[in-house]
DNA sequence: TTATATATATCGGATGACCGATATAATCAG
DNA sequence: CTGATTATATCGGTCATCCGATATATATAA
């Protein structure tokens, strides 16, 4: 929990699959978007290795482009987000107004 | 992350806030609405901490009645609660249908 | 070429969310 | 009163998330 109520950890890995979900992105993207969410750029020793744990899952996949690297989903990484966007929605019903 | 994509860990406060915004419950009534919601108990050495820290932060008040204690949100509650919705929002823009 | 900036990646360590087991306290049945 | 059940609470330990610092690699500038 922060100074407010709740640091909502855990949550990086979903997050990420969903941006991914909306659109291929490099991770400096990844990391810029979550920045405007969260209010609050993640380190990259947080953020890259959750992407690792994404494509070590077999959710990512990655195209080199030069310095930079585009991530897409894979099939199973939008069936797994699926099945987390359900869970997700289920947990938090009501909190959106 | 479980074995889906993730595990939503950090956000059990976060949902005890807001279900004690909805209705003021007891313990076991918040541990039950948690498990219709996630799909799993949280256990007492999980769910009672968190209540704690709540309320040493001075965001739920208690009535104990029998064996059980009613939470309540206070101001200071309410507020906090009204951030982290706020908060939680902007974060998952788009996730909710 | 050399220097600088950018993107990605890893490492060590700290924090804390969480669980299972156990403890306390109150209620109820017999 | 005794035993069983229910609600709340604590303890010890595990594991994952996360950060800051650092490393590597590529691209760009001078």
């Amino acid at each position: 929990m922060d100074e407010e109520c709740c640091d909502m950890r855990g949550m990086l890995g979903f997050l990420i699959l969903f941006l991914v979900s909306k659109k291929p992105m490099h991770g400096k993207e990844i990391a810029d978007e979550i920045t405007k969410r969260k209010g609050g750029k993640p380190s990259p020793g947080t953020l890259y290795p959750a992407i690792k744990n994404l494509r070590e899952a077999g959710f990512l996949d990655e195209q080199k482009e030069g310095k930079a690297i585009t991530y897409t989903l894979t099939p199973s990484g939008k069936k797994a987000l699926t099945v987390a966007k359900r869970k997700f929605c289920k947990i938090f019903l009501g909190v959106f107004p």
